[in-house]
DNA sequence: TCAAAAGTGTTAAGTTTACACCCATGA
DNA sequence: TCATGGGTGTAAACTTAACACTTTTGA
């Protein structure tokens, strides 16, 4: 079925790579690996996976972090493509790199300790592999651009969760300090995000409401919007 | 050179598809090509061509914009990956789909005859062949992103402006219509938009001061702003 | 009893929007 | 002389930013 047009030209690996981020601890994290084979073994890298024969992109970068996390069904954003010739000192290969938003608690560490993969603090990586550090850069970017427009904070907290933890998200995406009592309002704006009647005791003795994120109530006031 | 490791893996096609967007008569444009091969001749496409061996993608995507155009050095950016598995009905093809934005007067009219490429309304496009749709819809919306924090505009325009030009394109990019004087009132804040004492005499009686985009003044300003 | 995080409104500053008329010129 | 696009400022509406104290409770 390939027609001769096609034939006469060169092919390539193609790989997907994943920004895989977390949020524990008040800081944003991101899921690394000690690269378990040759070139550069032992180097912390992005995780990543050959594309197969007849595997959508985006269906590759699903099935590798879910090797890797053991999760389904998370929010992914591609991050663009990588093609430099050299940018793999293996071989040519050109990857394609997405970001995830996961909630840390929800991941299997098993998976993860197989995989020599560490939660690592953005604030504090350590040299990556090949050009990983930039995926990782322009997945940050994105990620904040996305985050004055979108919602998509929610991804990376536990179902339920105080105000002050999505402030400490937001201040920690954004890389600012962000006014309790503006941030508060302008939440409360929200519909979408929703009180329960919900106390957490964990982080503070007098004990904070917990919120909840409305999907359908979101996905109503978007349509509102248009 | 190639470790063992990577050899298992299957290899792809990759192609590089251009978004060419130029602005004329009040109108934004793109160019597109009657598709000059099988499968599907004749239909609608975007340019495109395959990665070569040694290229880098950014490169691949270069050389096919300057094919259709002869241009070089022209404002480019990456829109992203397409992968699924079906989406080109020849075979298996990973296209990457870049838009470029070019003033339409220095486009080599021969060449694009060469390659029966031609202008379309944006607002009035053919149906285009595989996922091009998708990929223009997508390089749409980057690019009105885009417009509302940096001054991309320009390089859909000659050289020289008139402030109503800029704002028509403005305009068309954005898909609503801006008051005048609120226009120009932000763009007199842009020291980067710089008056010249040239008069537009083409498209008024009156004639219209021509501006110039000053691209070193516009890198000292987003200096400030860090 | 006190340290630590939760919760709560108002005002000023800045930004964005709405709005209408005169000007210069070529046909 | 008149039709066409060029050019100009002000006030209201809205949005964003700054700011400080009281509450609850476990240690």
């Amino acid at each position: 079925m390939t027609p001769p047009f096609y034939g006469q030209y060169p092919k390539f690996h193609v790989a997907v790579d994943c920004i895989i981020l977390g949020f524990e601890g008040g800081q944003l994290k991101l899921l690394l690996q000690k690269r378990p084979f040759e070139p550069r073994q032992g180097e912390w890298s992005l995780m990543g996976g050959f594309v197969k024969r007849n595997e959508d992109i985006d269906v590759a970068a699903e099935r590798v972090l879910n090797q890797l996390t053991g999760l389904h069904g998370i929010y992914m954003k591609q991050v663009g493509a990588f093609g430099s010739v050299n940018r793999d000192s293996g071989d040519r290969v050109i990857s394609v790199a997405y970001f995830a938003l996961v909630d840390i608690a929800k991941v299997n560490n098993d998976l993860n300790h197989q995989h020599s993969a560490y939660w690592e603090d953005i604030s504090a990586l350590p040299p990556l592999l090949f050009d990983h550090k930039e995926m990782v850069e322009k997945a940050l970017y994105r990620l904040r651009t996305l985050l004055h427009s979108r919602p998509v904070g929610f991804n990376l907290l536990p179902p339920l969760f105080t105000l002050s933890q999505l402030q400490q998200l937001y201040e920690v995406i954004l890389g600012r300090d962000i006014d309790k009592r503006n941030f508060r309002k302008r939440i409360s704006e929200m519909e979408f995000i929703e009180k329960t009647k919900l106390i957490d005791k964990v982080n503070s003795k007098r004990g904070a409401a917990l919120y909840q994120f409305n999907k359908s109530v979101y996905e109503e006031s978007k349509l509102f919007k248009l």
